[in-house]
DNA sequence: GCCAATTACTTGAACCCTAAAGAAATCTGG
DNA sequence: CCAGATTTCTTTAGGGTTCAAGTAATTGGC
């Protein structure tokens, strides 16, 4: 910070091109990956990848969720979460029904069929991402946990100072 | 690899369980990132990412680029292109022209409205993005980009092998 | 018990995105 | 020169996505 002529406090454009062109590449890459898997999921089971992660999501609980469970978990909005659902149970892969203590609330989880189609589809899944990352050492897996893991938590600190201006 | 009981060859199943978790880590911090970024944009100026990822591009290149190798820029497809310049053209942000010499290609480029307000938008985004990383230490940064490099690498080999095999 | 605030979800408009098919222009080998 | 292949872009169908507004159910203060 710089007091000018005025006595008024000037910022200084800085130099954040490192900053810059590290989202770059943090982009390049997950658009690559994501891409990939996109194709492969399309070509091998004809899911999309919506889809694929919500199941991925209902696989982990036994009982269901809330469709506002999922969205929070999948970090997508409510709205988008009420159509991937109702093409998912058109489909027979989930199952939707009301909860008894609050009407409000929908709770989904994957039917039988849906669970033994998404357990295939994980499977091969599992190995297309190891695939992936093989060119990655095992020490160098630690180390990108360790370093996104703090850029996670830059990040959310950064969004929660703007939620709290807002 | 192991040979079964019938000499038949069999793969065992591994465990990529460490790659999966890197793959969702990867994928929550872009889409953390992703989001915040989108939110301000529109927020500030109004604006979508798509189209301040387009002018992004163009602002690089004074003299335009034809729609293909904008599309392979940012890595989405040719009909997605098709209508996001449309967009930007009615708005005044774009102009647009048959090339010369090749009656099928379109080169686009920046107006000047579209390059100053371009320009307005990138020095803050820029500012939005240093905060976004601002934890992490210049050698974080440093050592972040190198594992993404090597990511980058690493998926490219992948999806050429997948796409020589098709 | 009642009403205001909150919560859970749905709907609608606008946009983003892909894959596939199609149209137009160019290139290429004979 | 010319027919077939290729390239560039557009179009279409089907989703996916957000935000904002709206509906229904629940909660909490009084």
């Amino acid at each position: 910070m710089i007091l000018d002529s005025e006595t008024k406090a000037v910022e200084l454009p800085e130099d954040h091109g490192d900053e810059i062109r590290l989202w770059l590449r943090l982009l390049t890459c997950t658009t690559l990956i994501e891409g990939e898997v996109r194709g492969r999921l399309r070509e091998r089971f004809d899911v999309t990848l919506p889809r694929f992660d919500l199941m991925a999501q209902l696989d982990k609980v036994p009982d269901g969720m809330t469709l506002s469970d999922v969205s929070k978990r999948m970090m997508v909005s409510n709205g988008n979460v009420t159509g991937l659902v109702e093409r998912l149970v058109e489909s027979g892969h989930l199952d939707r029904r009301t909860s008894d203590t609050d009407r409000r609330v929908q709770v989904i989880r994957l039917t039988k069929a849906g669970r033994a189609e998404f357990r295939r589809m994980a499977a091969e899944h599992q190995t297309w991402i190891a695939d992936i990352f093989s060119d990655l050492s095992p020490k160098d897996v630690r180390e990108l946990m360790r370093l996104l893991a703090k850029t996670k938590g830059s990040a959310q600190k950064s969004a929660q100072k703007r939620a709290l201006q807002a």
